[in-house]
DNA sequence: TGTTAGCACTCAAGGTATGAGAGTGCTAAC
DNA sequence: GTTAGCACTCTCATACCTTGAGTGCTAACA
């Protein structure tokens, strides 16, 4: 399967080329642009074996070639060239992280919108999901008639209003025992074995009737361990309209459409591989999904330290430019790695 | 300037149809549809008249007429009938909502995912500006290392991030003091002296360097009094791309890009008028907006009480279904405005 | 005087033919 | 193995024509 060093390099440019124009590229294009001292009835014969092994389609007869998903895997792995991101856009990043040492929900948010910046693609950012994040404090505030509002602070804030009757002093109290139990713990050393002890604890120290005590357990429970609303942030979803492969708008609605579905699309970003550090591009269809046949997605995890860790995604046509796409994500996940472990650091 | 009977009804006939078909309206169709027992040319020479008066204008010699900025003016002014929603639509939300009380933002953001689900238009809603909430209770938490985390509750959350070296026991005496002092205040009510005076009874009670206080006297006063980000939601803006006039890709992305760009989106739903509690629409120039040319603006103040308020808003074609926006954003704002009220009540 | 039928006119939209251009595959010669 | 040359294919843009919807005007009618 392995391909001569001239069809390696006629394939490159033919890829360069697509992404570039999003037309499909001919013989010709190819035997005047590269320098390969070929005519185009050589590069043709070429072409012809490539679209043979998989490589490249032709949409019809009289048309040049565009790359397959194939062609598409061939050159993420082994022919595109590393992308340099210039100086500025690099220290313009750091400048800007630096002064910007803010609540984590702010760094990512800014990742995303970095990365569209950068890349000029739509991009997705998930949260992390806090179940890793140790629980600084919990505070139970009372902010209206019946009303109780449960704060629980780790990196990041989170919170929940429930309606119960229950007066201030009780709160504090509340608050008190709820902090002694649990913070220092992350929300997934939590068990509700755990939550039932600090119920008995309750009755000793507060009074309360049952159904209360029953229904504040359950709140903080939940509260704690729900993780189902992992934020995840779209950036410059209006990028699609850019490009022709779009240019239909029932395609573009549909994708719109995707994009504002967040159950699905975090679906779609958590469906990469979690465990490495490395980035992953899938490429149409091997996104498994039909809405995303001629896209790809390139996506790298960031972490905090080793406690959590959150995805930032590109979301393009597959002709998009990988490799700036990919010096990107991984410049932006560096920066960010390296501000997150700083501000998170406990020593 | 006032219209006789058959005018009127023959210019609701063309602007009820307009907005339907989105295809410039003929006098045949008139006098066809309408009972009127008029025949085309009739029809016609009012049209003429119409269209002399502002009400109508013609794309061109030989299509039918569409109305004016000034047409839809009167129509929503004077001629549109009362939408009537659905009692299931009604008793749904209603149960919805019931089940939901819960913070402040998700009611926000259901609010405006209803409106869309309702009308099919794009909704734009804001949260209310916070400054007239009182503060419930303030919290200063250590999340690192020389990281600090100063939390705000009212009815809502707000939560700043400032590295600044304090320990564990300074970082209690100060929530201490800042929450004698300033909570059951609002944030309007906080002035930069009273800031200042709490300034003075830390140095008694906590021995800090001038730095440190006021470092951490800033921090407090601007996380209290920025308002800057209040935030705003966008739901359904896919749905501009179900009209035809948005068919042209070019056109669709410009809006798009506006409704990604917040700022200027405050801006104009802000533009709008905050003092009553009625319904109001800026159809097309009206918004002074080149991009809203060809868009209508519906908006409602939904209210916490006296305290605060935000805006609910729909954003749509010119020829959108005024009557069933107006209907909805009214039942809408009813409802959010009870759960609220019940909400922050604090007998 | 208001209404209507009739007719000539206008214009956009859609269908069809045509030609140019880009690109291919194949063959034969180098 | 490479290349020049040629016939062939297919898309795209253009021009042209037809169709149909709709208008404005005029003259006749109630």
């Amino acid at each position: 399967m392995d391909l001569s060093d001239r069809k390696r390099k006629i394939l490159q440019a033919i890829i360069d080329e697509y992404i570039g124009t999003a037309e499909p590229v001919g013989s010709r294009a190819i035997s005047k642009k590269e320098n390969l001292g070929l005519s185009s009835a050589t590069i043709r014969n070429e072409m012809a074996d490539l679209e043979e092994m998989g490589y490249l389609i032709q949409p019809h007869t009289s048309a040049g070639r565009i790359p397959s998903d194939e062609g598409y895997r061939f050159y993420v792995n082994s022919l595109m060239q590393k992308y340099k991101i210039g100086v500025e856009a690099v220290s313009q990043l750091q400048m800007i992280l630096e002064n910007r040492v803010s609540q984590l929900e702010k760094i990512i948010k800014f990742a995303g919108a970095m990365a569209s910046k950068l890349t000029d693609y739509t991009t997705v950012v998930t949260a992390p999901s806090g179940q890793n994040l140790e629980i600084k404090k919990i505070d139970l505030v009372l902010i209206g008639n019946r009303t109780v509002m449960l704060i629980v602070v780790t990196q990041t804030v989170r919170n929940q209003v429930m309606n119960i009757d229950i007066d201030e002093e009780v709160c504090r109290k509340l608050a008190v025992i709820l902090n002694q139990k649990l913070s220092g713990l992350t929300a997934s050393e939590i068990t509700f074995d755990r939550i039932q002890e600090i119920q008995r604890e309750i009755e000793q120290t507060v009074s309360l009737s049952p159904k209360v005590l029953i229904d504040i357990i359950h709140f903080v429970y939940d509260t704690i361990t729900d993780d189902a609303d992992t934020e995840i942030y779209v950036n410059n979803a209006k990028s699609i309209l850019k490009y022709p492969e779009y240019s239909d708008v029932e395609k573009a609605g549909k994708i719109f459409s995707f994009l504002e579905d967040k159950e699905n699309l975090k679906k779609l970003v958590n469906s990469t591989d979690s465990s490495g550090d490395g980035i992953e591009a899938k490429i149409g269809k091997e996104n498994n999904l039909e809405i995303m046949n001629d896209c790809s997605l390139v996506s790298i995890n960031y972490s905090l330290g080793d406690k959590a860790s959150g995805k930032l995604a590109v979301i393009g046509p597959k002709r998009m430019n990988y490799s700036k796409v990919f010096a990107s994500l991984d410049l932006i996940s560096n920066e960010i790695d390296k501000i997150l472990k700083y501000y998170i650091s406990d020593e």
